[in-house]
DNA sequence: GAAACGTGGCT
DNA sequence: TAGCCAAGTTT
């Protein structure tokens, strides 16, 4: 097959390219590849990079996680964003102590079971912590494959049938080979093959490039609808969140209700707040992170 | 399948 | 500068 022939170009590419990151040792900690893979949801690396070292010398297994409260996670999270994904990873450090042996699991199924873990992430864990041939379909694979074999700028908004197809069929039949060439193909979107102003000239695979054969068309499809956030409840919620994670100790409601002019809004964000358990109301009417 | 969900750097 | 974008998941 034609594709076969991206994969020692790419290989050798990454060998010398490759970004030296923590969580990419050569005998890889799976809890530290599962805490990486969740800060990375749609947060860039240079932020993750202060965070995750914390995170990882202050909890240095799913144990030590998952003997602190929910609010001490959240506390830890910072300003990485999407607090929630700060409770989802402490759920899943207790999951991995109460039914997996205080390990991260093994199988897709057993990773998917874990709070946070979509389809994605399990599928990187496979490949990064263990060394397992998965189809890893992130943004950057998705966009690197369809410049490179479908002559496309963009991906679609979802993940196709024939797109899983087709990064299955381009996955190296060898198991370490192919978990290589996953790790190398996300790197290449994050490095050379990016979504504004891709540096075909850098590509180790430009020769072989449907879209830069044909001149690097510009997207055709419905364009994606822009993500508001000024004004959304996500802006006020993300107010709040700054003050009570801020606080050493728990605030009173003036401290929240200074954040927003709207009462309205300003209620329905800190409600939801509560709700997902990113924030505690007391009885002496403070609000706190969670202390259990 | 669409909508909700944070944050900050870059162009 | 306003908008785009960043290793997605959940409901």
């Amino acid at each position: 097959m034609a594709s076969s022939s991206l994969h020692p170009p790419l290989l050798e590419w990454y060998a010398v390219s490759a970004r030296s990151l923590p969580w990419r040792q050569a005998n890889p900690d799976p809890w530290g590849v599962l805490v990486s893979e969740i800060m990375l949801q749609q947060t860039p690396v240079n932020r993750v990079l202060p965070a995750w070292e914390t995170w990882m010398t202050r909890w240095p297994s799913p144990h030590d996680l998952a003997a602190e409260p929910t609010g001490e996670a959240v506390r830890m999270w910072g300003r990485l964003g999407y607090p929630r994904r700060a409770l989802r990873l402490h759920a899943a450090a207790v999951a991995c102590v109460e039914k997996f042996g205080g390990r991260v699991p093994t199988t897709y199924e057993d990773l998917r079971s874990l709070p946070g873990v979509g389809d994605y992430t399990a599928a990187a864990v496979l490949a990064f912590a263990y060394g397992r041939r998965s189809v890893v379909l992130d943004t950057n694979v998705r966009r690197a494959l369809a410049r490179l074999l479908d002559g496309k700028a963009l991906a679609g908004p979802s993940v196709t049938k024939a797109e899983r197809r087709r990064a299955e069929e381009v996955l190296p039949d060898d198991e370490a080979t192919a978990a290589l060439w996953s790790v190398a193909l996300m790197e290449l979107g994050a490095l050379v093959c990016t979504a504004t102003s891709p540096s075909c000239t850098a590509c180790p695979v430009a020769t072989m490039c449907t879209w830069l054969a044909s001149g690097r068309p510009a997207h055709d499809g419905p364009i994606r609808a822009a993500q508001p956030f000024a004004g959304t409840d996500r802006q006020v919620r993300g107010l709040i969140m700054a003050v009570v994670r801020d606080a050493e100790n728990p605030v009173a409601k003036a401290s929240l209700d200074a954040v927003w002019p709207d009462p309205m809004q300003r209620e329905r964000a800190l409600d939801s707040l509560v709700v997902d358990g990113l924030v505690d109301p007391l009885p002496d009417g403070t609000y706190g992170l969670p202390t259990s």
